[in-house]
DNA sequence: CGGTTCCTTGAGGATGATCAACGAGGGTGG
DNA sequence: CCACCCTCGTTGATCATCCTCAAGGAACCG
């Protein structure tokens, strides 16, 4: 069981046709460390890629706790299911850091998937994945006990390749975003996990 | 805030194209009530219609609590993003009632897909939907307290349109699977909805 | 060195889960 | 037609868990 990330579960091959969609009229833009690429409820207007950066996607409620459905890193496009549909954003688009994105517009968007039908496969496949990765983060986050939930986030970071340790380089706020947990919370059930030996505690880097 | 459900979002035009389908090789096959059609972490090895009929997926925890990912009625499709990346289902389906559904090997429905690009865009669509669905309910089921959740619940069975009063036909255990809630719980702040005048109940019925 | 950002701990409280028991209605078979 | 069984709804009491609030420490960066 794993909360899964579309960082991990997204092949990142779209910039092999960088020129491709330079050619349909695509922009390069330069975004600002926690600059707004758009907020829920905007209507989509655009096709995102990073070209280099990262993107979080997230919903804050009212109270200003936040949920983040998604990290997105190079190579990946982000927010094209309203585009596709014509709706509104479900949520909002921030960079993590320093990002450059292109940008195409939702007309150019369309000619680019009709003359090129091989994309409409790419695509395909790309929210294929996501829907899966959806899927399964919800139940995680619905089903499990607390343990269980930050176990399944580790899980899906790691890729559940390698038995050997890896760096989970998520602050424990962030842990607790993705979780909906608190973050005292987290950090109470990461010692606990410390001490059943599941995790390492190294100099406060969490090892996984 | 709503939690979005398939059966809301998805155009129900599929069962346009069937004969289309049963020129590439679909079956048709009938399903009893309850029985399984395919089972968490089984390999995807059909794409399904309903012809007639009801389909319920979920997830099922350790101590047998059920989490529904989403419910599937006439003309639409389900299961799909597996089959077009190969890969295992992430959830169990079965049937509601007795069913009808419309069967294409995952071979010839790659064929179909090939061979009629319009196709691809329909399921780009079909997939973005719910994409945006799943964003939705997550954001629900994990930023809000527990009244919100099941009002948000209920305004994704209305579809949010009419202000009169409608008909929730969901047992109060469906709306617990549905929002990680216990029956209990769901009957409580069903009471206090009543009190507050969000909900009327008569007979037992809830009416939003 | 001062200001962030992140991590940590404790105490107390609210909330939803759990367990147990019962009522009401519908359907079925004797 | 009645007895029985199911499913669904309901209520109360108790409990465990996670949240909240408050406070302070550690690491990092310009």
């Amino acid at each position: 069981m794993m909360i899964a990330i579309n960082t991990k579960t997204e092949t990142s091959t779209l910039l092999d046709y960088y020129d491709l969609f330079i050619n349909y009229g695509a922009v390069q833009k330069l975004y600002k460390k926690n600059e707004i690429i758009f907020n829920e409820d905007d209507w989509a207007g655009f096709f995102y890629i990073i070209v280099e950066g990262s993107v979080r996607m997230f919903n804050r409620n009212e109270e200003g706790k936040e949920f983040i459905q998604g990290y997105f890193t190079t190579g990946q496009s982000f927010g094209e299911p309203p585009l596709l549909i014509n709706e509104k954003y479900p949520t909002t688009a921030a960079c993590i850091k320093d990002s450059v994105l292109l940008k195409l517009s939702r007309d150019h968007f369309f000619h680019l998937l009709k003359e090129n039908p091989n994309f409409q496969m790419i695509f395909l496949k790309i929210l294929s994945k996501r829907i899966i990765g959806k899927a399964k983060s919800s139940k995680d986050i619905i089903n499990q006990n607390t343990k269980q939930k930050i176990i399944s986030f580790l899980n899906a970071q790691k890729g559940s390749k390698t038995k050997e340790r890896v760096l989970i380089s998520y602050t424990r706020q962030e842990i607790a975003n993705f979780t909906g947990l608190r973050v005292e919370t987290v950090i109470r059930i990461c010692s606990k996990l410390k001490n059943e030996k599941v995790i390492d505690i190294i100099d406060h880097k969490i090892y996984f």
